[in-house]
DNA sequence: ATAAACACTTGACAAATGACAAGAAATTAT
DNA sequence: ATAATTTCTTGTCATTTGTCAAGTGTTTAT
């Protein structure tokens, strides 16, 4: 299994020398899930992080009344981790599931370590991976907050075109914050226009 | 100017040699500003750190309507950074401003970046304040789409019953993403009970 | 091949929230 | 001390979104 996916998503956030990235991916193994599995589940302490190479994953909680709410969507190529979990050793209290087959690289916390502490760009890289996925969080609270749901739709749709093709709407719905049936009525309205 | 509760901040997270957050803290330096004062504005690039020693801040932006939609709501002891400005140099998007008078510590980006590749300790608490820094952000996230307005406001008072003494009932509503008057009626609502 | 489960849509109605305007109360500026 | 500004509340009405239930078409499991 070629490591070129991985290696390059290193080289894309910033740049590090070949052979440094090489040897931060050493400790990296691959598996594959099937559609619709369980990556982490609610309650259990991530012992991995995880590099999404190929597939659609989301993580969802379950609210009062049981229902699921998506929390994030993630396509490939993308890092997948619960940072409470891993970093604090404390129970994941969200869900991640595959939406398609799914390929994974892997590693664990002390390799993680290891890294972090010894190879000052991986400390840059993983840095760079929390403050950009903070960002992208605050957009969307802003977004959440700001706009109706409509706006959060088509700014979806705008963004990551790609989902629509993969992820079913129910999910989607939920990931913007809103009912099927509105949803529904959302894209009934716009291709009136 | 004495640094207890900046060092103490440190402590708290993770247990740190006091000789070694000494060697943290050795570059802060001290300031004031009083209420309604902006501490970095948008579209510009935040070259500081801030630790926020007393007083209530807030970070907002501005919709397209011009609207203010509050972000953020910080108390002291707490860190206060717009990550991806301080970190990747970009201009702010959101303005931070004091909403009492309150008194800061700051350091420069030179000073973390050294802090950060040569101190262990440093750099394990930087991470776990992005990781909480995170994980708040992401539970607000899974508050404001699955709960509904009066649930949020009655979490809020729970979680942190000290803001209302001191911020406008107009930027908490902002900040819970709901209009002053709707949070007038919850509140009228609720005081019936 | 058939049944079961799921995804999506739609209707009727209810609940939550917003928009706008006006007024009272509190705070701030001069 | 007075005026100006801001904060908070409240009324009326409109808009957005949710709830529940039903129906159709598609996918999945056996």
């Amino acid at each position: 299994m070629s490591k070129t996916i991985l290696n390059n998503y290193f080289q894309s956030l910033f740049p590090i020398p070949e052979k440094i990235v090489e040897e931060i991916t050493g400790t990296f193994c691959d598996f594959s899930l099937s559609k619709n599995t369980i990556l982490l589940n609610k309650d259990t302490i991530s012992t991995k992080t995880y590099f999404l190479e190929k597939g659609y994953m989301r993580s969802y909680i379950l609210n009062q009344d049981n229902e699921e709410v998506t929390t994030n969507i993630y396509s490939a190529p993308c890092f997948v981790n619960d940072f409470l979990s891993f970093f604090k050793k404390q129970p994941s209290k969200e869900i991640y599931q595959t939406l398609t087959d799914c390929s994974f690289w892997e590693t664990s916390l002390d390799n993680v370590q290891a890294n972090f502490h010894n190879i000052p760009e991986f400390r840059e890289f993983s840095r760079l991976l929390f403050v950009i996925n903070y960002y992208k969080l605050n957009d969307r609270m802003i977004e959440v907050k700001s706009e109706k749901a409509e706006t959060r739709y088509l700014n979806l749709l705008k963004q990551q075109p790609n989902i629509f093709q993969h992820i079913s709407l129910k999910i989607i719905a939920s990931y913007l914050g809103i009912t099927d049936s509105t949803l529904s009525r959302i894209r009934k309205e716009l291709s009136k226009i």
